[in-house]
DNA sequence: TCGCTATTGATTGGAAATGATCGATACGTT
DNA sequence: AACGTATCGATCATTTCCAATCAATAGCGA
């Protein structure tokens, strides 16, 4: 068997699998596991399937769409210890504000048992997470509902963020980097996060490494009105510190490495 | 079986059946309870489910309190009835504002097909309701989260909605008589209440008929503020004479004894 | 045939996942 | 409030899996 053949065999059984495993292929295709591990190793690398202990999955580009709820997967890890270092600069009696994004998220679960907090938000997650969080106070901006970011944005947001002043903002974005700052695709949801880092004495960034030294459409807010930036240790050193130089005080979140299943959100 | 595979099973029976046990999950699955009990520790810190003794159970964010899901399964059919018949008031291109309640609640979800509609509310379940409804514009009010009823309330609410008009207010309450009008045990949630029908032309309320007749402590809205009662059939007919002699349009929805089988308000 | 290269197979040290045990903790019942 | 049961977390042992290195085989051209 020729080792494109093999491969096109693969890549069909992870298509119309959706999962694949290496004992289980090699003794399909007649070979070894050692081969099928170096098999699975390139197509990893070209990106036609994701490596996993024992076997592989389906990239989660060609699987189906990608809802809210399996987004939240990707790069969980990271984000749970990007909020747990932004959780720490949080403290009894703040008033704060928590824009939309699965790492914000991450870290209003963390709030929870935070007495005399308040927080302001337009992501209708982040208030569903505090929810059974009695000791928090929950503000929600008004606003028109963006189904895709399950957030508020718009004029009526912005103007209800403006009425507002916290000490802190925490904010997400599709991008961060020295040059352009903070920046998401859409140009609504990047109006509502300047106004949100506006009405904060402290804007702090929240991204995963995945979004830092990217680049997308909007700028929401520019490097110099950020003060610190929360990532994970898997980001480009060379993008952390341009950013550094600009000013900027990034702390790094270690991310622990055990109970760590790549997407395990599938 | 791979652990993404054991995991995303352990994900996909969450959202199904909303919650999993340890136990049971091992037993299906084939491992032990210790691998289970890892998985969901680890599925927990990112934030696909939320642990509890014994097994674990779906986030918040997906799904519903069964506390506040308890209470909209009290006098169901009935409330289906009544929001079908609001259903009828509501034209394609309509401007609406929804009231928080489990009745307003079902006429929310009645609302997903209606092209060109935008809905104002204060009710999160609303929102959320109508978050599969592309065609339907949505409109948070901002304010205070009230965990109670799932609303927002407080002074930021009632700004939010005097700066809005819609041609109709559909709104409930825990009680509806002709001296009294509709009331609320709650000065912050009557308040919320009065300013939302304050920016309708017509105000429609929706009660069952457990709270016809009845008075609780705080007026919302003044029986002369109200131009339709939308009700069912089991309403006492001396309190809804009494109600249309107050120059209410009172409608009654007849609740079949079909569709109560059914438990319509799924 | 010889030498070169690409592919495959084997071995090994180490990492990850799983399983088992035990003390601690939480829950339900009385 | 107290007790018994079930569950949980931590630690250690075992199994499985992985990456790196080395050996073997087949293909290929001179």
């Amino acid at each position: 068997m020729l080792a494109v053949e093999r491969r096109r065999l693969i890549a069909e059984s992870v298509r119309s699998r959706g999962v694949v495993s290496v004992a289980e292929m090699a003794e399909t295709l007649g070979t070894t596991e050692i081969t099928l591990r170096r098999d699975l190793r390139a197509m990893a690398r070209d990106g036609l399937l994701v490596r996993t202990h024992g076997g592989a999955v389906q990239p989660a580009t060609l699987g189906h769409e990608p809802s809210y709820y399996e987004k939240s997967g990707q790069a969980a890890t990271e984000k749970a210890a990007i909020a747990r270092l932004a959780f720490g600069m949080i403290r009894p009696g703040d008033s704060i504000l928590l824009g939309p994004g699965t790492t914000t998220l991450a870290l209003a679960r963390l709030l929870v048992a935070v007495p005399e907090l308040t927080v302001v938000t337009n992501s209708l997650l982040v208030a569903q997470a505090l929810m059974d969080a009695p000791r928090v106070e929950v503000i929600l901006t008004g606003g028109t509902l963006r189904r895709s970011i399950h957030a508020l944005v718009g004029p009526a947001t912005e103007d209800s963020v403006r009425a507002l002043r916290a000490s802190q903002a925490f904010i997400s974005g599709n991008g961060f980097s020295a040059e352009r700052g903070l920046s998401t695709p859409n140009p609504l949801v990047a109006a509502t996060d300047r106004a949100i880092a506006g009405a904060a004495q402290q804007v702090v960034v929240l991204v995963d490494h995945t979004k830092v030294g990217q680049e997308t459409m909007c700028q929401t807010v520019p490097t110099a009105r950020i003060h610190t930036l929360i990532t994970d240790s898997k980001a480009q050193p060379a993008a952390l510190e341009a950013i550094r130089e600009a000013g900027v005080d990034v702390r790094v979140a270690e991310v622990g490495r055990r109970e760590q299943i790549a997407g395990a959100a599938g």
